[in-house]
DNA sequence: GGCTATATATATGCCATCGGTATATTTACT
DNA sequence: AGTAAATATACCGATGGCATATATATAGCC
């Protein structure tokens, strides 16, 4: 799984959100590293829903007029929600790893 | 950064190593979810150092007699353990978010 | 001893996929 | 009408998987 692909998956573990804000989301959650632009992240919704890691659903509650084309939802897939979990806990683990290594205090 | 990136750099956190020994301790340290084959490994190690993450050195101490061509060692740049530092403390944080997000045990 | 085979190790080329950028299209709000 | 939000598609360079080439120490065989 790629880090961009991490990244989608993690914006939709809050909820279901349209597409420009998850793309908002990957930005903001990764510090600024990663800020794709629309046409990529498209693309990766789409690989993601090819893979059964993401469904497309209708929003919850009043949907807010908004200017553009219709919004589109999307939620994680209970195969999603799996794939996340297993992918954070694998980062965490060399994440550890790396604080040992470096002298890092929250590795200590 | 991508993720073969990283786990370049996280094995070179350990130590010096040469390129065969790194595309072990990355399949390893990544629990066998990215084994990168040596065309793979030898490109990103370019890129790595065309960076300035990592280093060429010299082997330490005895270095035992071994088959193939001669090993080329290779260790950390202080911007490379710098660069580790940053996205594993980076991406330390984004599993915390998964794991809140996601009612994990870890996360709570 | 000398020859060959094998495993290790670095390196390069080809190609599909991925992600950045640009552009197009639709539509609510001013 | 003009602008901004939102989705969508096309093009292109970068990335990584796979195959192949090259070099060499060790092992096995005669």
């Amino acid at each position: 799984m790629s880090i961009l692909e991490y990244h989608v998956l993690l914006a939709l573990a809050g909820g279901a959100l349209h597409g420009y804000a998850i793309k908002e989301a990957v930005a903001r959650e990764s510090g600024g590293t990663h800020t794709p632009h629309a046409g990529s992240l498209y693309r990766v919704l789409a690989r993601l829903l090819a893979a059964g890691l993401v469904k497309e659903t209708e929003p919850r509650g009043a949907v807010p007029s908004h200017p553009g084309l219709e919004r589109r939802y999307y939620a994680l897939s209970a195969a999603g929600r799996k794939a996340l979990a297993a992918e954070a806990e694998r980062l965490r683990g060399t994440a550890a790893i790396a604080a040992k290594r470096l002298g890092m205090a929250s590795g200590r």
